[in-house]
DNA sequence: GCCAACGTTGGC
DNA sequence: GCCAACGTTGGC
């Protein structure tokens, strides 16, 4: 069992936005070591701190939780995509993306000043100058100390079986 | 909007 | 294999 933070931009891809649709592909990812952790870490039911970046203000807000292994992320095969990659071929994919599901949110987001008073925290890599990865790695007193800080969660008794999907390809 | 830091590309 | 140039990220 691993604990994991994505990026997404709230204007992009907010906590709301995976809670209105319970699933999200988490695809356009265009980093070889984040996709590494997708591809090779990444397992099912690991938990995911869900962090909106470029917000005001930025600030870890809900938890998901990952619900496929990694499969070859389709926007690369597409040409009208943004996330298009020439470079990529259905018999040579380059990019893989895994599934997440809604958890929570957090009834207290925790901005980057509030994780940066813990001494605990020091060592995310989130709270490092100039690290850009949108998917790292969360070691587990972290993630239980940022749930303790994050108050209750709200929604978590959202996870139907229903979403359920089965990639084996 | 600025700009520092980073990752990727491509010429050599 | 080096490294300059470029594009992107993301806090501020």
């Amino acid at each position: 069992m691993n604990y994991w933070l994505v990026k997404s931009e709230a204007e992009s891809y907010s906590i709301l936005d995976l809670e209105k649709e319970k699933l999200a592909c988490w695809d356009g990812v265009r980093n070889y070591q984040a996709r590494n952790y997708m591809q090779n870490d990444m397992q099912i039911n690991d938990l995911v701190l869900f962090y909106h970046s470029n917000a005001k203000p930025s600030a870890i807000v809900g938890l998901a939780k990952v619900v496929s292994q990694a499969y070859p992320d389709p926007t690369q095969f597409d040409k009208d995509s943004k996330y298009f990659d020439p470079k990529a071929s259905q018999e040579k994919p380059r990019w893989h993306m895994v599934d997440l599901e809604f958890v929570a949110k957090f009834s207290k987001v925790l901005s980057l000043n509030d994780l940066r008073k813990e001494k605990a925290l020091e060592n995310m890599p989130l709270l490092k100058k100039g690290m850009r990865l949108s998917v790292q790695t969360v070691k587990r007193e972290e993630y239980e100390l940022i749930l303790k800080l994050a108050g209750a969660l709200v929604g978590k008794e959202i996870s139907p079986s229903s979403l359920k999907h089965d990639y084996q390809k």
